[in-house]
DNA sequence: ATGTAATATTGCAATATTACGATATTATAA
DNA sequence: TTATAATATCGTAATATTGCAATATTACAT
Protein backbone atom coordinates (compact mmCIF):
# COMPACT_ATOMS: atom_id res chain seq x y z
CA UNK A 1 0.00 0.00 0.00
CA UNK A 2 1.11 3.50 -0.64
CA UNK A 3 2.63 3.07 -3.82
CA UNK A 4 1.28 3.87 -7.51
CA UNK A 5 0.13 0.89 -8.61
CA UNK A 6 1.69 0.84 -12.22
CA UNK A 7 0.65 -2.82 -13.07
CA UNK A 8 -2.77 -2.34 -13.09
CA UNK A 9 -2.48 0.06 -16.23
CA UNK A 10 -1.48 -0.37 -19.76
CA UNK A 11 1.75 1.04 -21.25
CA UNK A 12 0.50 3.97 -22.64
CA UNK A 13 -1.30 5.17 -20.09
CA UNK A 14 2.12 4.62 -17.67
CA UNK A 15 4.34 6.38 -20.62
CA UNK A 16 1.86 9.39 -20.71
CA UNK A 17 1.83 10.09 -16.80
CA UNK A 18 5.86 9.35 -16.43
CA UNK A 19 6.06 12.15 -18.80
CA UNK A 20 3.85 14.59 -17.06
CA UNK A 21 5.76 13.47 -14.00
CA UNK A 22 9.13 14.87 -15.22
CA UNK A 23 7.38 18.48 -15.80
CA UNK A 24 5.31 18.31 -12.02
CA UNK A 25 7.72 19.87 -10.33
CA UNK A 26 8.67 23.64 -10.83
CA UNK A 27 12.41 23.52 -10.26
CA UNK A 28 12.45 20.71 -13.17
CA UNK A 29 10.60 23.12 -15.07
CA UNK A 30 12.16 25.87 -14.55
CA UNK A 31 15.88 23.80 -15.26
CA UNK A 32 14.42 22.80 -18.36
CA UNK A 33 13.40 26.09 -19.10
CA UNK A 34 17.11 27.79 -18.58
CA UNK A 35 18.92 24.89 -20.14
CA UNK A 36 16.97 25.86 -23.32
CA UNK A 37 17.89 29.24 -22.95
CA UNK A 38 21.84 28.56 -22.74
CA UNK A 39 24.09 27.66 -25.77
CA UNK A 40 25.66 25.30 -22.62
CA UNK A 41 24.78 24.79 -18.99
CA UNK A 42 27.23 24.44 -16.21
CA UNK A 43 24.88 23.17 -13.29
CA UNK A 44 26.20 25.31 -10.48
CA UNK A 45 24.91 28.57 -12.23
CA UNK A 46 21.42 26.64 -11.63
CA UNK A 47 21.89 27.23 -7.70
CA UNK A 48 21.97 30.48 -7.53
CA UNK A 49 19.63 31.14 -10.60
CA UNK A 50 16.73 28.91 -9.34
CA UNK A 51 17.91 29.29 -5.28
CA UNK A 52 17.92 25.79 -4.20
CA UNK A 53 20.86 24.01 -2.59
CA UNK A 54 23.74 22.09 -4.91
CA UNK A 55 22.15 18.76 -3.94
CA UNK A 56 18.39 19.41 -4.67
CA UNK A 57 19.55 20.79 -8.07
CA UNK A 58 21.83 17.57 -8.70
CA UNK A 59 18.92 15.75 -7.85
CA UNK A 60 16.10 17.43 -10.20
CA UNK A 61 18.85 17.09 -12.96
CA UNK A 62 18.94 13.44 -12.35
CA UNK A 63 15.55 12.75 -12.65
CA UNK A 64 15.28 14.77 -16.07
CA UNK A 65 18.32 13.61 -17.04
CA UNK A 66 16.54 9.85 -16.38
CA UNK A 67 13.69 10.81 -18.37
CA UNK A 68 16.81 11.06 -21.25
CA UNK A 69 15.68 14.99 -21.92
CA UNK A 70 19.81 15.96 -21.17
CA UNK A 71 22.62 15.30 -23.38
CA UNK A 72 25.47 15.71 -21.07
CA UNK A 73 29.11 16.45 -22.11
CA UNK A 74 31.99 16.83 -19.47
CA UNK A 75 33.91 20.05 -20.04
CA UNK A 76 36.69 20.09 -17.43
CA UNK A 77 35.52 20.28 -14.07
CA UNK A 78 31.72 21.95 -14.79
CA UNK A 79 29.34 19.89 -16.87
CA UNK A 80 27.50 20.77 -19.89
CA UNK A 81 24.47 19.79 -19.81
CA UNK A 82 22.19 20.25 -23.04
CA UNK A 83 18.54 19.89 -23.89
CA UNK A 84 18.19 16.46 -26.01
CA UNK A 85 15.47 18.05 -28.33
CA UNK A 86 14.71 15.25 -30.18
CA UNK A 87 13.55 13.24 -26.82
CA UNK A 88 11.78 16.45 -25.73
CA UNK A 89 9.63 16.77 -29.03
CA UNK A 90 8.88 12.93 -27.73
CA UNK A 91 7.61 14.43 -25.07
CA UNK A 92 5.24 16.67 -26.31
CA UNK A 93 4.15 14.18 -28.52
CA UNK A 94 3.57 11.58 -26.15
CA UNK A 95 1.01 14.45 -24.00
CA UNK A 96 -0.12 15.87 -27.12
CA UNK A 97 -1.64 12.41 -28.92
CA UNK A 98 -3.00 12.13 -25.34
CA UNK A 99 -4.46 15.51 -25.21
CA UNK A 100 -6.11 14.84 -28.63
CA UNK A 101 -7.77 11.63 -28.36
CA UNK A 102 -9.24 12.51 -24.72
CA UNK A 103 -10.80 16.23 -25.79
CA UNK A 104 -13.54 15.04 -27.48
CA UNK A 105 -16.51 16.62 -25.73
CA UNK A 106 -18.86 14.07 -24.11
CA UNK A 107 -22.08 16.21 -22.67
CA UNK B 1 11.99 21.54 5.08
CA UNK B 2 10.36 18.85 2.30
CA UNK B 3 8.04 21.02 0.77
CA UNK B 4 7.89 22.47 -2.55
CA UNK B 5 9.15 25.74 -2.22
CA UNK B 6 6.95 27.29 -4.79
CA UNK B 7 7.55 30.96 -3.75
CA UNK B 8 10.66 31.06 -5.27
CA UNK B 9 9.42 30.40 -9.22
CA UNK B 10 7.07 32.35 -10.99
CA UNK B 11 3.43 32.32 -11.94
CA UNK B 12 4.21 30.86 -15.38
CA UNK B 13 6.10 28.17 -14.16
CA UNK B 14 3.96 27.49 -11.35
CA UNK B 15 1.40 26.77 -13.51
CA UNK B 16 3.11 24.26 -15.87
CA UNK B 17 4.20 22.24 -13.25
CA UNK B 18 0.69 22.07 -11.28
CA UNK B 19 -0.94 21.53 -14.97
CA UNK B 20 1.78 18.30 -15.69
CA UNK B 21 1.28 17.18 -11.79
CA UNK B 22 -2.52 16.23 -12.73
CA UNK B 23 -1.87 14.17 -15.30
CA UNK B 24 1.58 12.74 -13.75
CA UNK B 25 -0.90 9.71 -11.87
CA UNK B 26 -1.63 7.04 -14.40
CA UNK B 27 -5.47 6.32 -11.99
CA UNK B 28 -5.84 10.20 -13.37
CA UNK B 29 -4.76 9.60 -16.93
CA UNK B 30 -6.85 6.50 -17.14
CA UNK B 31 -9.75 8.30 -15.65
CA UNK B 32 -9.57 11.22 -18.29
CA UNK B 33 -9.02 8.79 -21.03
CA UNK B 34 -12.10 6.83 -20.26
CA UNK B 35 -14.30 10.22 -19.49
CA UNK B 36 -13.53 11.00 -22.52
CA UNK B 37 -14.65 7.95 -24.25
CA UNK B 38 -18.12 7.99 -22.40
CA UNK B 39 -21.37 10.10 -23.74
CA UNK B 40 -21.77 10.09 -19.17
CA UNK B 41 -19.60 8.56 -16.83
CA UNK B 42 -20.74 6.97 -13.73
CA UNK B 43 -17.94 6.98 -10.90
CA UNK B 44 -19.08 3.37 -9.78
CA UNK B 45 -17.86 2.32 -13.07
CA UNK B 46 -14.39 3.07 -12.61
CA UNK B 47 -13.87 1.34 -9.63
CA UNK B 48 -14.46 -2.00 -11.85
CA UNK B 49 -12.94 -0.50 -15.29
CA UNK B 50 -9.61 1.05 -13.22
CA UNK B 51 -8.96 -1.59 -10.44
CA UNK B 52 -8.80 0.66 -7.36
CA UNK B 53 -11.15 1.40 -4.47
CA UNK B 54 -13.96 3.56 -4.42
CA UNK B 55 -12.41 5.97 -1.80
CA UNK B 56 -8.89 6.13 -4.16
CA UNK B 57 -10.75 6.75 -7.14
CA UNK B 58 -13.04 9.26 -5.91
CA UNK B 59 -9.44 10.93 -4.55
CA UNK B 60 -8.39 10.73 -7.94
CA UNK B 61 -11.47 12.40 -8.69
CA UNK B 62 -10.70 14.87 -6.94
CA UNK B 63 -7.46 15.98 -7.71
CA UNK B 64 -8.79 15.93 -11.45
CA UNK B 65 -11.90 18.23 -10.66
CA UNK B 66 -9.70 21.01 -8.24
CA UNK B 67 -8.04 21.54 -11.57
CA UNK B 68 -10.92 22.12 -13.08
CA UNK B 69 -10.96 19.69 -15.84
CA UNK B 70 -14.51 18.36 -14.94
CA UNK B 71 -18.00 19.94 -15.14
CA UNK B 72 -20.19 17.74 -12.95
CA UNK B 73 -23.82 17.04 -13.76
CA UNK B 74 -25.92 14.84 -11.01
CA UNK B 75 -28.43 12.81 -12.50
CA UNK B 76 -30.00 11.26 -9.27
CA UNK B 77 -27.47 8.77 -7.52
CA UNK B 78 -25.10 8.42 -9.87
CA UNK B 79 -22.77 11.35 -10.67
CA UNK B 80 -22.16 12.68 -13.91
CA UNK B 81 -19.14 13.62 -14.42
CA UNK B 82 -17.97 15.18 -17.90
CA UNK B 83 -14.71 16.70 -18.83
CA UNK B 84 -14.21 20.39 -19.26
CA UNK B 85 -13.34 20.23 -22.58
CA UNK B 86 -12.39 24.34 -22.89
CA UNK B 87 -10.36 23.57 -19.58
CA UNK B 88 -8.47 20.62 -20.92
CA UNK B 89 -7.27 22.74 -24.19
CA UNK B 90 -6.18 25.14 -21.44
CA UNK B 91 -3.89 22.74 -20.05
CA UNK B 92 -2.93 21.69 -23.51
CA UNK B 93 -2.25 24.93 -24.45
CA UNK B 94 0.02 25.68 -21.67
CA UNK B 95 2.15 22.57 -21.66
CA UNK B 96 2.64 23.30 -25.80
CA UNK B 97 3.91 26.91 -25.28
CA UNK B 98 6.23 25.33 -22.79
CA UNK B 99 7.60 22.97 -24.81
CA UNK B 100 7.52 25.22 -27.80
CA UNK B 101 9.44 28.11 -25.98
CA UNK B 102 11.71 25.80 -24.72
CA UNK B 103 12.85 23.21 -27.27
CA UNK B 104 15.41 25.43 -28.86
CA UNK B 105 18.67 23.71 -29.89
CA UNK B 106 21.44 24.41 -27.28
CA UNK B 107 24.40 22.45 -28.08
C1' DA C 1 -39.86 6.17 7.52
C1' DT C 2 -36.65 2.56 5.95
C1' DG C 3 -33.67 0.36 2.84
C1' DT C 4 -30.39 0.62 -0.78
C1' DA C 5 -27.05 2.25 -4.09
C1' DA C 6 -23.60 5.76 -5.33
C1' DT C 7 -20.31 8.81 -3.87
C1' DA C 8 -17.59 11.48 -0.27
C1' DT C 9 -14.98 11.84 3.85
C1' DT C 10 -12.11 10.29 7.65
C1' DG C 11 -8.24 8.12 9.48
C1' DC C 12 -4.28 5.79 8.86
C1' DA C 13 -0.31 2.97 7.03
C1' DA C 14 3.04 2.56 3.32
C1' DT C 15 5.71 4.78 0.14
C1' DA C 16 7.57 8.69 -2.52
C1' DT C 17 9.24 13.26 -2.96
C1' DT C 18 11.57 17.34 -1.66
C1' DA C 19 15.25 19.62 0.48
C1' DC C 20 19.69 20.13 2.50
C1' DG C 21 24.06 19.37 5.40
C1' DA C 22 27.95 16.57 5.23
C1' DT C 23 30.95 14.18 2.58
C1' DA C 24 32.89 11.99 -1.56
C1' DT C 25 34.41 12.32 -6.18
C1' DT C 26 36.45 14.29 -10.15
C1' DA C 27 39.19 17.37 -12.85
C1' DT C 28 41.92 21.13 -13.32
C1' DA C 29 45.37 24.61 -11.37
C1' DA C 30 49.22 25.92 -8.76
C1' DT D 1 51.39 16.56 -4.78
C1' DT D 2 48.18 19.69 -2.86
C1' DA D 3 44.63 22.98 -3.20
C1' DT D 4 40.44 24.33 -5.30
C1' DA D 5 36.16 24.25 -7.76
C1' DA D 6 32.21 21.69 -9.67
C1' DT D 7 29.24 18.03 -9.24
C1' DA D 8 27.49 13.63 -7.15
C1' DT D 9 26.13 10.80 -3.43
C1' DC D 10 24.72 9.68 1.32
C1' DG D 11 21.90 10.19 5.12
C1' DT D 12 18.06 12.07 7.05
C1' DA D 13 14.08 15.12 8.30
C1' DA D 14 9.85 17.16 6.65
C1' DT D 15 6.13 16.81 3.77
C1' DA D 16 3.19 14.84 0.12
C1' DT D 17 1.03 11.13 -2.24
C1' DT D 18 -1.14 6.79 -2.75
C1' DG D 19 -4.31 3.41 -1.32
C1' DC D 20 -7.87 1.38 1.38
C1' DA D 21 -11.12 0.06 5.33
C1' DA D 22 -14.58 2.10 7.86
C1' DT D 23 -17.98 5.31 8.03
C1' DA D 24 -20.86 9.21 6.55
C1' DT D 25 -23.68 11.37 3.28
C1' DT D 26 -26.90 11.78 -0.36
C1' DA D 27 -30.69 10.64 -3.30
C1' DC D 28 -33.81 7.70 -4.78
C1' DA D 29 -37.15 3.61 -4.23
C1' DT D 30 -40.31 1.04 -1.59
Amino acid sequence: MGSTKSHIYNDNINRIAAAAKVLAHPARVSILDYISKQDACICNDLVDIIGLSQPTISQHLKVINSAGLLKGQFEGKSKCYCLDVERFEEFQNILNSFFNRTKTQCC
